[in-house]
RNA sequence: GGGCCUGUAGCUCAAUCGGUUAGAGCAGGGCGCUCAUAACGCCUUGGUUGGGGGUUCGAGUCCCUCCGGGCCUACCA
């Protein structure tokens, strides 16, 4: 049994995420950390919410709240939405939170400490009506190039030329409106990334293992222009971890924090500590250092492409260069985007299905299923109601569910609400057994390389083989001239549900769970020895015939969630 | 502009190191079954692998080129 050690990226605070954020990071991290559990193995998942930064302050700010109430109140929110989709989350923390304050002014020390950090001079554009430096984005101008009159002061939307907010004609502030912006010289601390990029890129070459998408992105951060680049790791901002060397004051940072994607990856370690505080675990630092028993943890990450930066370079520099025995990754599984009926989820605009609607509309279960078997792995992938409704219906409600159900209704009309009793199995007993201890090997090798889409391939190979017997076997028929017989095949099949059940826990545990009480089986232990597992169910075991597990999604649903999901959030 | 990813059946996706006749699911067609949520099973139609050129005994896979889609390009996070 090994230890493993998993992180989803942490969502940002402001606003219910949508369901491509929940499918890039939480919802697969939660899969394989609900399937190591299942296989006995000692599993830490820790998650958070991403509290920091200008775009915390400006939603506060137009709730008409104080910016810590606000992601309180969010925080809440997010931490609600993750339990009705069954995140199982050993910690859900903040990035806000005193420990991750601590940790986070502790690296910024031993980082400058050891040479890594320089200060830098800089002109920030300030705004007099706001109150605030605003980064370059949030300052919209006539483009110099092209004349596009809402061109952003990083790039121009239009012509999509790079652009410095100076260069910007007539520019204003996107918060209030404001013209009367002014250039202000600023300090800022830089972390010197480029002093490590050796260091980094032989770390990321020895990865071979990784997902392309995931090394792709790192080495051309490494290896583009002049290489890897330093990166300012302040801001001038109120709502963030206050800029101090360790435990001391840092002269002339007075008033600045720390840079969000500085002080947000800090918190996969300040989360394991909020987890010990809370109460919920006693030792924190065996997940995370290796000179205190993390060195036989293997720790994987979960991520969104536009992730990938931070967590193969900005993150490793941070760890690396602090020289001290921080437990660094082993896998990072990062995934496309997942884009909504023809064009982008968008939380701006409020385009697309979010995590709450979600649930209004159906259960956990119905989301989880579609979004991890269609999980963006090797491209974009894209959501619409057709396919949606296709899909569950036939895998869930047709494939899965209606087994359960035919099963248990055959037997409750023919034997009774009990596992029946007689026969011996035969050949085509025998030839399922192999067959389903082939695609479950299949699943498990699957799950253990995170490949998402081929796991929710072969877990549903092995309910089709559910089917595929009991065509084969007719009990129906058999029971006329051979009831002992299908006794026999019942009770397999039977055993087939409680069986289904438990290897499909990852990926649907709610109805796993339901399945099981049906039959009234507390053991959700994973199948190792595949003939004991089918034998769970004794005969004369008591059993109930379970609701509808999956319900089918109707056409006039699917219309229905069609329009209302067309236009945008209110 | 530069870089990376991607294009395979009507749809969603596979295809190990370049190796036999490019495979699944859904949708379509046919047959069977009657236990079941109009469910299940079997068979089956369907592809010049975006276009063109090249390397090779052999290319979906490697190279060049053109076309389409997406992402990143460091101050949104």
């Amino acid at each position: 049994m090994a230890r493993h050690l998993i992180t989803s990226a942490i969502p940002y605070i402001n606003g219910v995420k949508h369901l491509g954020n929940l499918v890039g990071s939480q919802l697969p991290a939660d899969l394989y950390a609900r399937y190591l559990r299942a296989r006995g193995h000692e599993v830490l998942f820790l998650c958070a919410t991403d509290e920091h930064g200008t775009p915390a302050e400006l939603a506060a700010a137009k709730a008409g709240k104080p910016v810590a109430e606000y992601c309180a109140e969010m925080w809440q929110v997010q931490a609600d939405l993750a339990e009705g989709f069954r995140l199982s989350f050993d910690h859900f923390g903040r990035s806000s939170s005193e420990q991750n304050r601590k940790l986070t002014q502790h690296f910024a020390g031993v980082l400058a400490d050891r040479g890594l950090i320089r200060e830098v001079s800089e002109t920030q554009m300030y705004s007099p009506t706001d109150g605030r430096y605003l980064p370059d984005r949030y300052i919209e101008g006539t483009c110099p190039n092209c004349g596009f009159d809402s061109a952003r002061g990083d790039q121009c939307d239009n012509c999509t030329k790079q652009l410095d907010p100076v260069d910007l004609i007539n520019p204003h502030s996107t918060v209030s409106g404001a013209t009367d912006l002014e250039m202000r010289e600023t300090k800022h601390l830089y972390l010197r990334q480029s002093e490590m990029k050796d260091e980094l890129e032989a770390w990321i070459d020895s990865k071979t293992d990784w997902p392309v998408l995931t090394t792709s992105i790192a080495k051309k951060w490494l290896t583009d222009g002049d290489g890897l680049q330093d990166r300012g790791i302040t801001r001038d901002l109120d709502w963030g971890v206050p800029v101090r060397r360790g435990d001391a004051d840092w002269p002339g940072m007075e008033g600045k924090v720390f840079y969000v994607w500085f002080d947000a990856p800090i918190e996969y370690i300040a989360c394991a500590q909020e987890w010990v505080d809370a109460g919920k675990g006693d030792d924190w630092a065996r997940w995370w250092r290796t000179d205190e028993g993390a060195s036989d943890v293997r720790y994987t990450q979960f991520m969104g492409k536009d992730n990938v930066p931070f967590h193969t370079l900005s993150f490793p520099a941070t760890i690396l260069g602090s020289g001290e025995p921080w437990k660094l990754v082993d896998y990072i599984k990062s995934f496309n985007y997942l884009n909504y009926d023809g064009g982008q989820f968008s939380t701006s605009r409020g385009r697309g299905v979010f995590m709450d609607q979600a649930l209004e509309i159906l259960p956990a279960d119905y989301w989880r299923w579609w979004l991890l078997s269609h999980a963006p792995e090797s491209s974009d992938a894209e959501f619409t109601w057709e396919n949606f409704q296709t899909s569950v219906n036939k895998d869930l409600a047709d494939v899965l569910g209606n087994f359960a159900s035919r099963v248990t209704k055959f037997c409750r009309s023919k034997f009774g609400e009990a596992v029946p009793e007689g026969g011996t199995r035969g050949a085509l007993e025998e030839q399922l057994l192999s067959d389903l201890s082939a695609k479950i090997a299949e699943y498990q090798a699957h799950m253990e390389a995170i490949e998402i889409r081929k796991a929710a391939t072969a877990l549903r190979a092995a309910w089709v083989l559910g089917n595929e017997y009991l065509q084969e076997a007719a009990p129906w028929a058999t029971f006329k001239e051979d009831p002992e017989k299908a006794a026999m095949q019942i009770r397999l099949a039977l055993n087939l549900i409680r069986l289904y059940a438990v290897i499909s826990a990852p990926f649907i545990p709610d109805a796993s769970a339901q399945l099981r009480a049906a039959l009234k089986s507390e053991d959700a232990g994973w199948p190792d020895d595949l003939p004991e597992a089918l034998e769970a169910l004794p005969a004369g075991h008591a059993f109930t015939v379970p609701e509808v597990t999956f319900r089918k999604i109707t056409d006039a649903e699917r219309e229905d969630w069609q329009s209302r999901f067309a236009g945008t959030r209110s």
